[in-house]
DNA sequence: CGATTGCTTGAGTGTCATCAACTAGAGTGG
DNA sequence: CCACTCTAGTTGATGACACTCAAGCAATCG
């Protein structure tokens, strides 16, 4: 909680990390006040993207990853037979391009699905950041493999749940996100369209609105265009398989 | 920490890991030849499992990754309703456990689908070491980018592909990781069962068995029990969709 | 040797994709 | 301000692909 008040010891210089209300989301989580101010150093905050602007293509060389402030991004892959299949939807305080790493490329495309802003990280200098605080390191291997679970996490929901189940773990998700972020849980709005939810859970357009309106007709969930509300908790439980515990899916 | 500096320099004797056949796809590679015998003295081979053998379990305490030597194993998440969906089969080379990193848990057991040796790498010494050898932490980057990469194909194929398509790029899959590691592209063993498969790919067992007589019939792939021979690259690849140029689908 | 397990093959069924028509809302321009 | 267009979303009808159930076969094992 208190560390949610970024700046409570801060003295001198706060650096913009560290009056982020993200913070304690974000990257700089678990670093000295000194450290913070290292790290802010080497970001830049980049002019807000508009809806539909991409922050980087598929196949471009990759440079830094990104971390949203605001709005919404998703990634996507374009495959062989030129359709798109997002691989993931980015919420104020996650890191996207992570999988750039690798080959130096970036294996998919990142767009905004609304006015975002993002703070870039030049990865040469997250790395030789992390030489010298190796607390930044850890949090990056944490921040690796956490996106490695969700990704697991991501494949069961692929490979086992039937269209129900999908539409509400995704529902029950970006709840999880908000939540944590301090908005509401229960009530608020997709900025993805019907058919970016489709593509991203792999159901057809038509299949993921039938779906929520028969949730709306069981009174499972209250729906009006973007805006939703959760209001039967323990049915949207049950179908995304309640245990939920020791996993916890964060990007997606 | 100490034990890690202390035989620096007693290495005329070859490590293990570099008289290894694999180190030039494992961890090692990219490390000069000091920082491998450092690297290599922090590892501990263990006793072989045998099949059915279980590395480490889901919800465990994490404290090691684990390198592949000889065999396979598969890694698997229990779900709620207490059936198996596997995420992951390993082969000689790759790197298991790097899911635990977030939670200090594993989020998913291993186990060996044959008889399978490992290197154990305890994670706390091998995040010290990166701390001296900055060439190993960037290895370590990589290789959890593209398991984040990888997991993005696999992400597509749930998602996208048919069950013709999916079972094509398991096999092609398959082929490429054996073909880097010298042998045969077109000819080899599968370790794993036709459920195994099917669980990995969202497949019943019975549509698994269909495709692959199909592929026979077709004069695709010749199959005998786990024997597989690709017979038309061509169309396998098709199947794939070809463009699998600026991805390597690696950790299946 | 029977028993068990893994795999294959067949028949019937169900879930979800596809195709198509329609509605509502936003943006455009006369 | 009112058609007009365009897009996103909804709803219905139909069908395909893959699942389920069931039976049989082959190989392994106690």
């Amino acid at each position: 909680m208190s560390a949610l008040q970024s700046n409570r010891f801060n003295s001198k210089l706060t650096s913009q990390c560290q009056s982020c209300s993200l913070s304690a989301l974000c990257l700089p989580i678990a670093l000295a006040d000194e450290d913070v101010n290292r790290l802010d150093q080497i970001i830049e905050r980049k002019k807000p993207l508009k809806k539909g602007e991409v922050l980087f293509h598929q196949g471009e060389e990759f440079s830094s990853v990104y971390a949203v402030r605001t709005g919404t991004l998703k990634t996507f892959n374009i495959t062989n037979n030129g359709e798109e299949q997002i691989t993931g939807f980015y919420c104020p305080s996650e890191l996207v391009g992570l999988s750039g790493i690798d080959n130096n490329i970036y294996p998919i495309s990142a767009k905004a699905l609304e006015t975002t802003s993002v703070c870039e990280i030049p990865f040469s200098h997250l790395e030789s950041l992390s030489n010298q605080i190796p607390s930044l390191k850890s949090q990056i291997f944490k921040v690796m493999s956490r996106k490695i679970c969700d990704d697991q996490q991501m494949m069961v929901l692929l490979g086992k749940k039937n269209a129900d189940e999908k539409v509400a773990s995704l529902l029950m998700n970006l709840s999880g996100r908000f939540k944590r972020r301090g908005y509401s849980a229960v009530s608020f709005r997709l900025s993805m369209s019907r058919g970016e939810i489709g593509n991203y859970l792999g159901l057809a357009v038509e299949t993921v609105s039938r779906v929520m309106t028969r949730f709306q007709k069981n009174n499972i969930i209250q729906v009006n265009g973007k805006e939703v509300t959760i209001i039967d908790l323990p049915a949207m439980q049950k179908l995304v398989g309640i245990a939920e515990d020791c996993v916890r899916i964060d990007t997606v």
